[in-house]
RNA sequence: GCGUCCGUAGCUCAAUUGGAUAGAGCUUCUGACUUCGGAUCAGAAGGUUGCAGGUUCAAGUCCUGCCGGGCGCACCA
């Protein structure tokens, strides 16, 4: 890529001027106004600076050692010791050649593929997906997407809620209306609705026992003082192996397995493993006992904990909390005092199992910012459990923020529920058919249904991958299906736009080729090609830092700049060099539509 | 109380992590040839980035202190 050519070219100056010059942290990034040029450097000023060197003299010398004439105009130095690069057009006009031949699509792959697991969506079984699910899902599928793209090898895993102890509230309930002799209700109700029974079953089990169990969403309680007590006991059989606790769950994980199904169908994720928490029961016990035994977990009011090592400042260190101005312990439990295990315990067995399985580089958790603590106590506690290998891999945890309401509260139904992910998609989709309808109502019923699910779907999926992950923000569905604006919607309409350029130029028998000679001339020509070079720099950025929304940024600026060229320059009325170029443009920014919304796992469209 | 994240245009959000004149969309206003698809485009208006200091060539971004908010603080995940 043209950035990567100047940036190794830079860095050889840098070095031949200074040798001992760290070149790794000189980069080339794009101008941030066009006035300046293409590209620019602002590293000469911090190595300046750390040499106590005047700026501007150093980048004069660099200059002097630089040549990009190939690719650039006069390099020029600006500001207090910018250097900024102008490409020439020749240089951008042969890189969209390259690329309409299919030689890259303005990205390369990595030059040192890394092997990164990354587990996101983890929803819980016999509990319904609900809109935050969208968030662990979406953001976790996009970055499995790009990472792929550029080359990693990457390992998904989904690791499900399938062994925690809301199952012996439910089991509980269960065994209570089959011994009351209601088998047959049950098993309508669950075959009808089996999340809403399930969940059900969790809220009854959480009070008591049914009055009237044979139905079950309008039943009396008979309140249970003993409920916690009895649903643990449930619980203790159900992981010991008892074969009737047993039988239950594994109908919970078959009932709940198909609205997974559903929904990732829906959403287009699709996972290399599915191990649930529940697959690392075996090798819980041991992890305590090791723990134990190197005495990094001990023993506490029943429990068995990790503590502060003392190694770092109280203020930094997460195995302490203030309470009253006195810093007091807060351990990461791997045991609690009736023998159970946290998830804590899970977590680490499940790390120890990743290295051993697939030796990662990298393992990302896509998982709510909440639970930033309970991960900075993970990755301290398995570097002190397995010092060798967590020196070998990077733990990260890539948090995200909340979706709210307007009233800016937690985003719910009118009623206060919780939104269920199902309910979001068929009404976004149900909205996107209204519009569709609306627009182009010449459409056969068939089309404009898969029209309104790729746009419903990728609007749902778009509003959400938009923001700074880190920040909460706030759900409307006017802005999100909004038909221009930052939306999926106006992606996918540039998208359509260009093939229904193409459909009409095929009617007139006629097709750009790479070799055609081409003219880069009109302004909005060379705005839409340059943005172009860049698209590897948003997918780079994207796979750096985890966040999908540099993707997002790019091609909405990208449509931007290929809306402002569709109005100033005609391209089937155009004739010669000018058509050629211009059908490049058209081709080359469908491509670079379609591959960049491909990773952020959104469909596009011929026709809309 | 302690920790943590945040506060940017009337509203919803950006700003590639310290770079040049803080950008979009919505809203409002003004325009665009019987449109290569008007689900569009061009333009205008809108800001002391919560407040006050500090660090340096450069601060929305880093440091300190206030003000206001979200979240988390051992046997749920």
């Amino acid at each position: 890529m043209l950035h990567t050519l100047l940036e190794k070219q830079l860095r050889a100056a840098v070095t031949a001027v200074l040798p001992d010059a760290d070149a790794a942290s000189i980069l080339v990034r794009p101008c941030p106004d066009p006035k300046f040029g293409d590209y620019q450097t602002n590293a000469l000023m911090s190595v300046a600076k750390a040499r106590k060197m005047n700026p501007r003299q150093l980048a004069t010398d660099v200059v002097a050692k630089l040549d990009v004439s190939p690719w650039c105009e006069k390099v020029e130095i600006a500001g207090a010791g910018f250097l900024n690069f102008r490409l020439k057009t020749d240089a951008i006009a042969q890189t969209l050649q390259a690329a309409f031949r299919g030689e890259h699509l303005f990205f390369a792959k990595a030059a040192a593929p890394r092997t990164i697991v990354i587990d996101f969506s983890s929803p819980n079984v016999a509990k319904p997906m609900h809109v935050g699910h969208i968030r662990s899902t979406g953001i976790g599928d996009a970055l499995q997407r790009v990472l792929r793209l550029l080359g990693h090898h990457v390992v998904t895993d989904n690791h499900i809620g399938d062994w925690g102890t809301q199952f012996g509230y439910i089991i509980v309930v269960w065994k209570n209306i089959v011994q009351r002799g209601h088998l047959k209700d049950l098993q309508r109700q669950l075959d009808e609705n089996p999340i809403g029974t399930m969940g059900h079953l969790y809220q009854i089990g959480r009070i008591g026992i049914p009055n009237e169990p044979e139905d079950l969403a309008d039943t009396d309680m008979i309140p249970d003082d003993k409920a916690d007590a009895k649903a643990r006991e449930e619980v203790a059989k159900l992981q010991a192996g008892d074969p009737e606790n047993l039988a239950i769950w594994q109908e919970m994980i078959r009932l709940s397995q198909v609205q997974f199904d559903t929904i990732y169908g829906r959403l287009g994720v699709k996972f290399d493993h599915t191990l649930g928490e529940s697959y690392y029961n075996p090798w819980l016990g041991n992890v305590v006992n090791d723990l134990l035994q190197r005495g990094i977990a001990k023993e506490s009011e029943g429990a068995v904990g990790v503590f502060s090592d003392g190694s770092m400042p109280p203020k930094e260190d997460p195995f302490l909390v203030n309470r009253d101005g006195e810093w007091v312990p807060d351990p990461a439990l791997v045991r609690k005092s009736d023998g159970g295990f946290n998830y804590m315990t899970t977590d680490l067995a499940t790390i120890e199992h990743r290295l051993k399985t697939w030796s990662p580089n990298e393992i990302i958790y896509v998982v709510d910012d909440r639970q930033a603590p309970h991960f900075r106590k993970l990755f301290l506690t398995f570097a002190r459990w397995q010092p060798d290998a967590a020196k070998r891999v990077t733990l990260r945890h890539i948090g995200f923020g909340k979706i709210l309401g307007d009233d800016g509260k937690p985003f719910k139904t009118r009623s206060g529920d919780t939104v269920k992910l199902g309910d979001l998609l068929d009404e976004a989709v149900e909205r996107a058919l209204k519009v569709v309808t609306d627009k182009n109502p010449e459409l056969p019923d068939a089309q404009k249904r898969e029209i309104a699910r790729v746009v419903g779907i990728g609007a749902v999926k778009y509003a959400d991958l938009l923001p700074n992950r880190q920040s909460d923000y706030v759900f409307s569905w006017d802005k999100m299906l909004a038909l221009n604006g930052n939306t999926a919607p106006y992606l996918q309409y540039a998208y359509a736009r260009i093939r229904s350029i193409f459909r009409k130029a095929a009617e007139s028998a006629e097709r750009g080729t790479g070799n055609a000679e081409i003219r880069l001339s009109a302004p909005e020509e060379l705005s839409l090609a340059r943005h172009l070079l860049n698209f590897g720099l948003a997918l780079e950025a994207v796979g750096d830092e985890c966040r999908p929304n540099f993707l997002c940024n790019y091609l909405y600026e990208l449509a931007g700049y290929f809306a402002s060229f569709y109005e100033a320059c005609p391209v089937l009325k155009a004739e010669g060099a000018e058509r050629a170029t211009r059908l490049l443009l058209c081709e080359l920014t469908g491509r670079v539509l379609k591959q960049g919304l491909g990773a952020l796992g959104i469909e596009v469209l011929e026709q809309m």
